[in-house]
DNA sequence: GTCTATATTTGGATAGAC
DNA sequence: GTCTATCCAAATATAGAC
């Protein structure tokens, strides 16, 4: 609250995740980020080297955001309406998260992307797994199902959407489907998790 | 078969899908397509005129492809084997052709993708989408279900899966999940849109 | 810590011979 | 149609003043 302006830093650090999020790291220049970060070019390489010792810090702390991030405690009622409730939590911090996604599905284009791409995902999935642990352990799941699966196939069916072209999955013309995936989602996973 | 070498040209461009599947767009070289190819150069331009001529050509080979592909006849039997072996192909198909895959996901990120992005998905999904609409018809699945909607569950969670770094969908220390997803999928759908 | 100026390298693209 | 040689612009990176 009292720096009106964040550091430099961390000014090209957020220019940078934008970026790479946008473009890539091939597709990403370091001229750009500098621009939008209001820096001298030369002060990128100064605090990180390199473009892609960039690259490799932006990773570390979206890696470090979702470590630390604890997600809200469960909400009370049916187990179905848990998971509709994770369903909802977890697409709604990838949508706000494009990083997230970008990074899930540019892992192997970019220096060491690949381990925290693991990181992430491991990380996303960990919320689901224990709703539907849970629903298990009450009974309102068939205990024969795979908590670790089923997380997975949300994460992938959240952040798979969310990966094609924003200019349909986020469509102005039709802000219907953005709206209704989480619900369908949810919905799916429920008739799959159901006696 | 008489030709025991394509065309300079064809050469090119399978080097070149290759590639762009590889790199994407901005981490392609043309140098290394050149090499691969086994050509000069140069010879790249006098083709195809620039590297975003060249990828826009790559991209509409790839939708041509997905066009004229006619998915095998129906399987007989039980709407739920129908959708299995339906699943299975989409899997197949996207397994064999990584290029859909990496399309799908670079969108946006290249010139002119997003309309071959948005073709390719469209097309992807009308093989399932008419298995569960026929399913639908016989009364092995819920009349209330969207069979647009499920299809492009389906296409989202394979394209999504295998669209996640390949060191791990494609593990070899762990090769069960690679077998096991699809089957998961239809499973997952089969349970969705029962009754 | 931040800038100006500049060097270096890479990579896309052209000219022209054969 | 295919090659050799070369150009030019862009992008990463360095040197050094303030």
């Amino acid at each position: 609250m009292t720096d009106r302006k964040p550091s430099s830093r961390k000014r090209i650090a957020d220019a940078a995740r934008e970026e790479f999020t946008r473009c890539g790291f091939a597709g990403a220049r370091v001229a750009r980020i500098a621009g939008e970060a209001g820096v001298n070019k030369q002060l990128i390489f100064y605090y990180f080297g390199s473009k892609a010792g960039l690259y490799e810090a932006v990773c570390a702390s979206i890696v470090d955001a979702v470590d630390t991030y604890t997600p809200p405690a469960a909400t009370a009622g049916p187990a179905t309406e848990q998971l509709k409730a994770a369903v909802a939590r977890l697409y709604t911090s990838l949508s706000e998260r494009p990083e997230l996604v970008s990074l899930l599905y540019d892992s192997g284009r970019g220096p060491s992307a690949s381990r925290s791409a693991r990181r992430i995902m491991t990380q996303l999935a960990r919320d689901l797994e224990e709703v539907v642990s849970r629903g298990q352990g009450l009974g309102y799941f068939r205990d024969d199902a795979d908590p670790e699966l089923a997380a997975q196939q949300v994460v992938v069916l959240c952040a798979g959407y969310l990966g094609l072209d924003r200019e349909r999955t986020q469509d102005p013309t039709n802000p219907a489907m953005h709206e209704r995936w989480p619900t369908a989602v949810a919905e799916l996973l429920a008739r799959g998790l159901a006696w």
